[in-house]
DNA sequence: GTCTATATACGGATAGAC
DNA sequence: GTCTATCCGTATATAGAC
């Protein structure tokens, strides 16, 4: 579950952040300690607190890595082969049960599980994270918009982004604490069923006698 | 935010165990020390570890609180004056946003935010934590079965139930990342709304040439 | 069962030479 | 920018008298 070693072309505070982003995703932030980050990139002590003033820092630095890999990371290949625009939203979703399943249900999402870690975040790091929400909220968005003719008019799009993150972190917090699929994959269709729903028009008033 | 100190009639053990659910709620289980717990209880090391050998075993006497505490200091003041199951469920979404309203968006399900805190919990941990979505699913799961004539006859009731604790606790991530109830309230919205399309029967396959 | 005192480890962060 | 050595606070847990 560790990379090789992260790769030692890059400068050492490249390498510090990449390795504080695995950590922090398979450890949490409380329980990685700056020893560990300084072991498993092969740093010394000063090279990080020259870069990074205190461990929060690093942090944010993290978070901002996620927030610019959202597009290249996590959309782009979960996209690659799937037209639909709704479609998409659930190729997104499969790549969380992807990782879910990969990891024995350890793992899910890094924001989520840092987003309830951190109870009473500093500003810039409770910026952060909601940045990073923002941002894959926004793609949902850009996708439920393009499918907007197949949705009823009044339908709130943005509403309706937030709640798909809402059904994946929901899905995710359960299905990690049970160590099994069940949880997210019952959310998810549950979540297809509601979408069918949409996209089937209700009964028009005067057909509803025919009942 | 903090009781007006635990009740003095009580055991210390039980004065222990109360303290720590507050504090665990308040501050998290990592960031709450042994110390703080002994201050705020007014007891001593001695007696902590004369009742409980180690820190985790108070974490698990809380959850057994907390699941002990569903029904009585859950559901029972939610639903008072509440007669529709439906609308039980939503007056228990309902208690939740209160939580988050009355607290400025930092506490709202202290069940969810350990078990994301918690990254690898020891076993017994992670199995009172799975207990407690389990009786918090049941309740919701037997809410809807009173409803259930109102549902379309093939529903995954147990998955519902499920999707409605996912509904819950994503939308209490959010709203906590966010320091607003928006985002909360519009999962309850678009809930709300799926509520209503599995109560309204679909078109019947002839009368979907009419429109 | 409760008290005080303390063991022991590890946390984040720093100093100052190179 | 990177190195080694280390400061200093706080953490959980324990010892042993009462």
């Amino acid at each position: 579950m560790k990379t090789q070693r992260e790769n030692s072309r890059l400068t050492t505070a490249d390498r510090l952040v990449l390795t504080a982003m695995r950590l922090f995703g398979e450890k949490g932030y409380g329980s990685t300690s700056v020893a560990d980050i300084l072991r498993e990139a092969g740093a010394n002590s000063g090279s990080l607190y020259h870069a990074f003033p205190t461990k929060q820092d690093l942090l944010v630095a993290v978070l901002g890595l996620y927030r610019d890999g959202i597009e290249p990371m996590l959309l782009e290949p979960a996209w690659t082969g799937v037209d639909d625009p709704i479609e998409q939203i659930f190729a997104l979703l499969a790549s969380y049960r992807s990782r879910l399943e990969a990891t024995g249900c350890t793992y899910g999402c890094p924001i989520g599980s840092l987003a309830l870690e951190l109870h009473e975040p500093d500003p810039p790091v409770r910026e952060a994270l909601a940045v990073n929400f923002d941002g894959w909220v926004s793609a949902v968005e850009g996708r439920l918009l393009a499918a907007r003719d197949r949705l009823p008019a009044q339908t709130d799009i943005r509403a309706l982004a937030q709640f798909v993150l809402t059904v994946m972190e929901g899905g995710v917090m359960q299905s990690r604490t049970h160590r099994s699929l069940q949880a997210f994959d019952a959310g998810v269709t549950v979540l297809r069923d509601y979408f069918q729903r949409l996209q089937t028009p209700p009964p028009t008033p005067d057909s509803t006698e025919r009942s």
